[in-house]
RNA sequence: UCCCCGGUUGUGUAAUGGUAGCACGGCAGACUCUGGAUCUGCUUGUGGGGGUUCAAAUCCUCCCUGGGGAACCA
């Protein structure tokens, strides 16, 4: 069946020499010992939902193992469940999975819906061998013949052996004829199923005759009113795999207990003999990972959308200004393994870190100003300053930046009464500008409610670009924009979505909402930036210095350019601060 | 209860019978025109008991513990 599908592929990747992890050393074990003679693997997404961080990693191992042995990996959509699915998910997941570098092509994207043909014959072939029948139970009382106790989890005795079905036996000619009256549309949606017969006393419920199709007159997004059975994911997933040519379908751990039926399909279908190898899925630390929560999210209006940049959707991520070479990265880092793992999510900020060093353009923003006068500075000067653009690249080169008397400065880099350890701006204090001059505050000037509206000092005009010619050490050096030429933008800051570390686990009687942080995201639309901030382009991402780095977004603050803070930068301040407390 | 799969430092992950390593986090320090970056050092770990072996994270056994399964979802 899948020998049309079957090329001569060289394996011969860089995973050959050494495994780096479990799925690996198999996959090279079945090419040494011959059991594939190429590798091909596959992105199965179910097009009902928005892809996430955890189908990034799922994605990732697909693509990658494959790409590693010389293989091919193909995307296919798992669309048995026309209930659910829709055309635009299907869209915004071959976006997301590009975005993210797994381009299979147009001539590797399949659809398991275009296999429906090939699977309703299948089905007709195990029909004929006596191993499926049509089964005139109804799902409440399928599950009771399954041996099935108490739907209460907490609540289960025993696990009784199951019962067979008074339909087991039917004859093959009755069987077809039933079948095929099926998929004609003669029953009533839910009045029949066409079921494996395997075993009812299998300790392993899902062994227990599962069943293969049900009759739902829904229309599918793809094939229309074409059909009124559709195929179960257990039945339809190995034999799509199978008919593809799948050497290695990797999954996550929770259809471990399914190996044996994806097994047995294809053994009794007497197909491609693709296998099936099980992982775990990610978790991490402060978000959720779950469609039906992320889901709950958006309906309920607790975040903005699918999108909004504090939500773990490759979207929102990509909103955020997450790389994909950070999500690389960290997926690569967490490695691949059957244990259930919480990641922390600091290390996801770290790759995210890491790349924007390297790469992130430089600039100065103030997000809370407040003026900076320098009292000495000459009336009507205004002075030309070079800074570098990414110290980590020299490539980037240098920017000018206007310098003047009137300045704009954060408004945390003063303090009237400095804190310990404090070495920025306060009264008799110096600190250097950035790129400008060595300034000396000589005081300040605070309004009615004791805000102070205004830092005054005295600059040196031996230190131009910040050097100190008599070698004095100047422990702080702050950023500023020059009031004349800043540009007003917004900044959003965001913080967790969730304060729990594992927001999963709720407290009994508690609604696991009340868990989001409420401070998820500070607005500061009062910010400046430099005037280059002005033409910034999406999907660029700049170090705002000492603040972290942001990307513009793609919505705008009353004409004001809005940023998104992708990441902070190391802040050893915030750590001093925080013990001190 | 039954069936399946796991437990290596705070977290994640290596070591496949032979020195328990790496990364993140944390802590301390150096350096610095970003309290950034970089660099250095430190950071109580093989769930427990028994067994096999010259030698066990690794093999056997019992126990403890975490996860998954019992949809006409995937």
């Amino acid at each position: 069946m899948s020998d049309d599908t079957v090329p001569a592929s060289p394996a011969g990747g860089d995973a050959t020499e050494e495994a780096s992890d479990f799925i690996r050393a198999a996959v090279r074990e079945d090419l040494k010992k011959g059991r594939y003679s190429y590798v091909r693997t596959r992105l199965p997404p179910e097009p009902n939902g928005w892809m996430h961080i955890g189908h990034a990693k799922a994605f990732m191992i697909d693509y990658y193992v494959a790409l590693d042995f010389g293989g091919q990996c193909n995307l296919r959509f798992d669309d048995t469940n026309p209930e659910a699915e829709d055309l635009a998910f299907v869209e915004a997941i071959t976006r997301d999975s590009r975005w993210l570098g797994l381009d299979c092509g147009d001539d590797r994207t399949f659809f398991a819906s275009d296999y429906y043909g090939k699977l309703y014959e299948l089905a007709l072939k195990l029909i004929r061998k006596g191993v499926a029948y049509v089964d005139d139970l109804s799902d409440e009382e399928i599950r009771v013949y399954r041996g099935t106790a108490v739907p209460d989890k907490h609540n289960i005795t025993l696990t009784p052996p199951g019962k067979d079905s008074p339909w087991r036996n039917r004859s093959v000619e009755e069987n077809l004829d039933l079948f095929a009256r099926m998929r004609a549309g003669e029953f009533a949606d839910g009045s029949k199923t066409l079921r494996a017969k395997i075993d009812m006393a299998h300790p392993n419920l899902v062994m227990r005759d599962p069943v293969m199709y049900r009759i739902k007159r829904a229309p599918h997004y793809r094939v229309g009113n074409e059909w009124c059975i559709y195929p179960m994911y257990d039945f339809a997933h190995p034999l799509s795999d199978s008919i593809e040519g799948i050497t290695h379908s990797l999954c996550s751990l929770e259809y471990e207990i399914h190996r044996p039926l994806y097994e047995w399909f294809i053994r009794e279908a007497e197909t491609f003999p693709s296998r099936q190898i099980e992982f775990s899925r990610l978790n991490i630390t402060h978000t959720v990972l779950s469609k039906r929560w992320l889901k709950q999210l958006v309906e309920e209006g607790l975040v903005e959308g699918w999108d909004d940049p504090r939500m773990p959707t490759i979207a929102g991520l990509r909103r955020r200004g997450y790389t994909r070479e950070a999500i690389k990265d960290f997926i690569d880092r967490i490695g691949i393994a059957k244990t259930n793992s919480m990641v922390d999510i600091q290390l996801l900020e770290h790759c995210l870190r890491e790349d924007l060093n390297r790469r992130a353009r430089r600039v100065m923003a103030v997000l809370d100003p407040v003026e900076l006068v320098i009292a000495n500075w000459p009336e009507g000067l205004v002075e030309e300053l070079s800074a570098v653009n990414n110290p980590e690249d020299e490539a980037a080169g240098t920017r000018t930046l206007r310098f003047d008397g009137r300045l704009m400065i954060e408004r945390d880099d003063f303090a009237e009464i400095p804190p310990p350890k404090y070495f920025r701006l306060f009264p008799g204090n110096q600190v250097r500008l950035r790129y400008g001059y060595i300034v000396n505050c000589t005081g300040f000037e605070k309004d009615a409610s004791g805000r102070v509206t205004r830092v005054l000092c005295e600059y040196d005009p031996g230190t131009k670009g910040g050097n100190a010619p008599d070698n004095r050490k100047v422990k702080g050096t702050i950023h500023w924009v020059r009031a004349a030429d800043a540009v007003p933008i917004e900044a959003r800051l965001f913080d967790h979505l969730f304060l729990a570390e594992r927001p999963m686990e709720v407290e009994p009687g508690k609604d696991w909402k009340e868990g989001v942080n409420p401070d998820s995201v500070q607005t500061r639309n009062g910010a400046l930036g430099e005037p280059s901030l002005a033409e910034a382009r999406l999907g660029e991402s700049f170090q705002f210095e000492r603040l972290g780095y942001f990307t513009r977004d793609p919505s705008d603050s009353e004409g004001r350019p809005r940023f998104n803070r992708s990441v902070s930068l190391r802040d050893t301040w915030a750590k001093i601060e925080k013990k001190q407390a």
